[in-house]
DNA sequence: CGCTTTTGACCAGCGC
DNA sequence: GCGCTGGTCAAAAGCG
């Protein structure tokens, strides 16, 4: 019986028995076999736990880079080119494309907001009221940007484009210019909850880790996946075993 | 009645 | 200059 992190697995060790010539030496090295081939167990064990925990990593990975071409590949990409270079070159943490985020640039700000897909109005609650003064089909993308001013305070000169991206129906990129000259009609709280109650429960970062959550479990649940890579692993050490010897 | 939304027209910038 | 595209305007319609 091997006991790794978490997993309980029912393990018969190969080992040679005589019972003709079972004197207590043979016994001394059953048992130092046996505890050799545990170790070796364990450590393949592990071995399989931490490449099923890199395999995890990179899944989110991917799906972080596939979120992040996403993104990018719409039409809103040109005008944050810029940012996009600085998030390449610096690595700057305001750049975080991931989830729901803001990208502040020159007082141009990009939002992205998950919603449910069949919900065909455009309306992002951000806690501020919005008049609405044009909508265009833009070239790269079949879903409409709609244009928006601030209607809270006559003289604020803040807009906002709102456009669904152009792979993921239920994806809204809100892009932000200029800076208001008021207060919020309501608190970042209240705000929040509305969030919550108007859009998809599983949004932004969240959906995201659930759905990465989902996939992890279905490859653990996947008994060929486990075999494979258990053999994957196996003829690996195998091979280094070979290499070192 | 006042505010918002819709939608076609218009304008400016850009590339060829 | 021309065509394409994104952004804005403004009249009409809708709504509470």
């Amino acid at each position: 019986m091997v006991e790794t992190s978490g997993i309980d697995l029912n393990v018969t060790p190969f080992h040679k028995t005589d019972d003709n010539h079972n004197t207590k030496d043979d016994t001394v090295e059953e048992v130092h076999n046996l505890s050799l081939e545990n170790k070796k167990l364990r450590e393949m064990l592990t071995l399989v736990w931490d490449n099923n925990n890199f395999l995890q990593k990179h899944v989110k990975k991917l799906k972080l880079i596939q979120d992040h071409d996403l993104l990018t590949s719409s039409s809103v990409k040109r005008k944050f080119s810029e940012c996009d270079d600085n998030c390449n070159t610096s690595g700057s943490k305001e750049c975080d494309h991931q989830g729901s985020s803001k990208m502040p640039n020159n007082g141009i700000s990009k939002v992205y907001r998950r919603t449910d897909p069949s919900d065909k109005s455009m309306v992002v609650k951000d806690g501020y009221q919005w008049r609405k003064y044009g909508q265009k089909v833009t070239r790269d993308n079949p879903s409409p940007r709609a244009y928006y001013k601030c209607s809270f305070a006559p003289t604020c000169p803040v807009k906002k484009k709102v456009q669904r991206s152009v792979d993921d129906a239920g994806l809204l990129v809100v892009i932000y210019e200029g800076e208001h000259n008021h207060g919020s009609t309501q608190n970042e709280h209240e705000n929040d909850n509305r969030n919550k109650r108007f859009s998809s429960p599983l949004n932004g970062e969240k959906f995201d880790e659930v759905l990465v959550e989902k996939m992890a479990n279905s490859l653990k649940r996947n008994p060929n996946f486990i075999e494979e890579l258990a053999e994957a692993i196996f003829s690996n050490v195998l091979e280094q075993d070979i290499n070192l010897s």
